[in-house]
DNA sequence: TTTACATATGACTAACTAATCATATGTTTG
DNA sequence: CAAACATATGATTAGTTAGTCATATGTAAA
């Protein structure tokens, strides 16, 4: 048997892994997403809450919103995002806890 | 009470986290962790198995051991590599149900 | 101690990414 | 409708990174 062929995973997967663990790597977006995790919020409100423009923090939403982290609804001028898979988020609180172990 | 002052979590949590999941966002890396999920293995094979060159693989694993993901040991002149966190092991492998549910 | 084998390292480069700037689009109010 | 407000978008750029190549280091066998 070729030791090729006992790649214990696809291709596929490890993309599908890899592009998600790169969307929540990024400051700015892991930051946007426990921001959300307290209420949904505003762009303009995102932004001033992590003191970055405006433009940042719309780019980086579509980034999450592409990857159906987060969802959005508009309410009149503005546009509420807020968590759209909690699944993650509960990751997220799961690496939070052990990087905060790693530090003591 | 100022905005600025309810953020959820501290800017160093923040780049903690971040460090961890670029590290594990590369497919390489992921590819390697998957790959030492089964057993021990040498350099060598390890760049055998995902088909690239020693050298890259020698990068990646320099990388994933700063990270204290994997550990190393000498024998004879092969460098043995085996997983060195299993706690991100298991944060992985939850990802992956997570991904392969998504594309159903 | 030569030689071959196995891995690590440093310099380099192509590709990618996050933020900025300018501006367009969409919404409400006067 | 015009003006103000809120967000989105496209182009650009500085910074980062993964892989390659050449070579150095470390280990064992002849």
């Amino acid at each position: 048997m070729d030791i090729k062929t006992t790649s214990p995973i696809d291709k596929e997967s490890i993309l599908s892994i890899s592009k998600l663990f790169k969307v929540i790597s990024a400051p700015t977006r892991l930051s946007v997403l426990f921001l959300l995790q307290k209420k949904e919020c505003s762009v303009g409100n995102i932004a001033i809450s992590l003191d970055m423009e405006q433009s940042a923090i719309s780019h980086q939403l579509k980034t999450l919103k592409d990857a159906r982290l987060v969802k959005s609804r508009r309410e009149g001028k503005s546009m509420l995002y807020s968590l759209d898979d909690l699944h993650v988020f509960s990751i997220l609180e799961q690496v939070l806890t052990h990087v905060s172990e790693l530090e003591k």
